[in-house]
DNA sequence: CAGTGGTCTAGACCACTTG
DNA sequence: AAGTGGTCTAGACCACTGT
């Protein structure tokens, strides 16, 4: 079987298909896999590429591997399916937790940075920001309450003509010319008033999260209220 | 240089090392690494074993790469250190957050399963559970309220020998000859009252894990309470 | 341009599980 | 004994970055 697309890496591509052959159940739960030998030989790629892709999967939690027996669909995971990767993508979160995802612009404004702000995004208090304040919903119910801050000097088109669907990672590739290398994400409890006005529940968990480029610059920060009476916050842990 | 101990495998070591280095700012905060070349030369292994080596400190966010340039010490990391693979790991995450840890077992006892055990651990209801209630101290300070539920049948000895203070990886490991694989943890906000008695804080962090086998079987419950006014819950997430 | 990390191959040997 | 995943090597070529 050829792979040709130059675009992405063939372990991207045997990645997907794999994924999806687990999430259509070509590969049923809790049933074995193919040898690691038998894939090379299909995807007709050396057994270390398709290694690489099977250490992605298990760190995921997708699948289990055992030495000397075989590798296995992990069918507790495919209703969870929140692994790490996918912590600050929150679309992804409400769609694999079996809703449909759609996001509501509150509001897209410039603002100033307060000091606090300024001390993390390393600029100076009162630096112009742009402020988002969006609303994710699942299957119509909102369900988290997200803003972002992003300093304004690298924006490179008018705030109106910003697109408010996009994801955060998006907004900074298409607008900022920035990309997200890694975030650190703070969780805690809150009782915020500003949950409650747009969540309808006072008690929630608040995601405070800071976004840094590959050249560990701060890009965007996050702060961001979770109603986790609807939906659940589940995170996967493999060991090794 | 030569690395002879069998027990651990070259990457591991070499993983070891390198963290040690990074900790000890051998590689300083912000600086750049040794090239993959230049490693492997002075460990004596191949370029493929220095990768990933070097892949694992990456998603931990331990290190930055960027092709053409380098590998550079994450500074901003040092000080934060929750990366994914340590969650469940309470005395790791107070101490990384530069606390001395310490454990207060309050209570260690038989109990039956209710309904909603028996269902998630896949036994009956009204089976034998081993019950431990435990505090984790952060500087002498409570702050995270822990229970864990363990069916009894596979206990290999009296209750009153299992040591408290252990890890629940060393107790199902030492006492129950169970190895855990993966773990699925659900994190929600809360306000009960059992937290508010040990930890003096009514609004806190629910934390409520499932610990798997390598064979898929659930080995365990947790259903933790944390406080967050005190210690911070962080996440770092690298991206790809 | 030289040097870096990114990708991929082909093959060796080992440890382990299952029939 | 056969087949599985686990570890490691040596080397090739590419993409990108700095100077």
């Amino acid at each position: 079987m050829m792979l040709v697309t130059r675009s992405k890496s063939i372990v991207e591509q045997v990645n997907e298909v794999l994924r999806e052959r687990i999430r259509n159940a070509t590969y049923a739960p809790g049933l074995r896999l193919p040898s690691e030998n038998g894939l090379a030989e299909e995807f007709g790629v050396s057994r270390a590429t398709i290694r690489t892709v099977l250490a992605k999967l298990s760190v995921e939690g997708l699948i289990l591997r055992r030495q000397g027996d075989g590798t296995y669909v992990n069918e507790r995971i495919l209703e969870v399916n929140t692994h790490l990767g996918g912590l600050w993508d929150f679309s992804r979160l409400i769609e694999s937790s079996g809703f449909s995802s759609s996001i509501k612009a509150l509001s897209l404004q410039e603002t100033t940075a307060t000091e606090e702000d300024a001390r993390i995004l390393a600029i100076k208090a009162g630096d112009k920001l742009l402020w988002m304040k969006r609303l994710f919903l699942a299957d119509e119910k909102p369900v988290i309450l997200a803003n972002n801050f992003i300093p304004c000097s690298f924006l490179n088109c008018p705030v109106e003509e910003i697109n408010g669907q996009l994801h955060i990672r998006e907004i900074l590739q298409r607008y900022f010319q920035q990309r997200i290398s890694f975030a650190v994400t703070e969780i805690s409890s809150s009782n915020s008033k500003e949950s409650f006005n747009e969540l309808g529940n006072e008690l929630s968990l608040n995601l405070k999260m800071t976004f840094y480029s590959e050249e560990n610059q701060p890009l965007a920060l996050g702060n961001s209220y979770f109603n986790d009476t609807f939906l659940r916050l589940r995170l996967v842990q493999a060991w090794a």
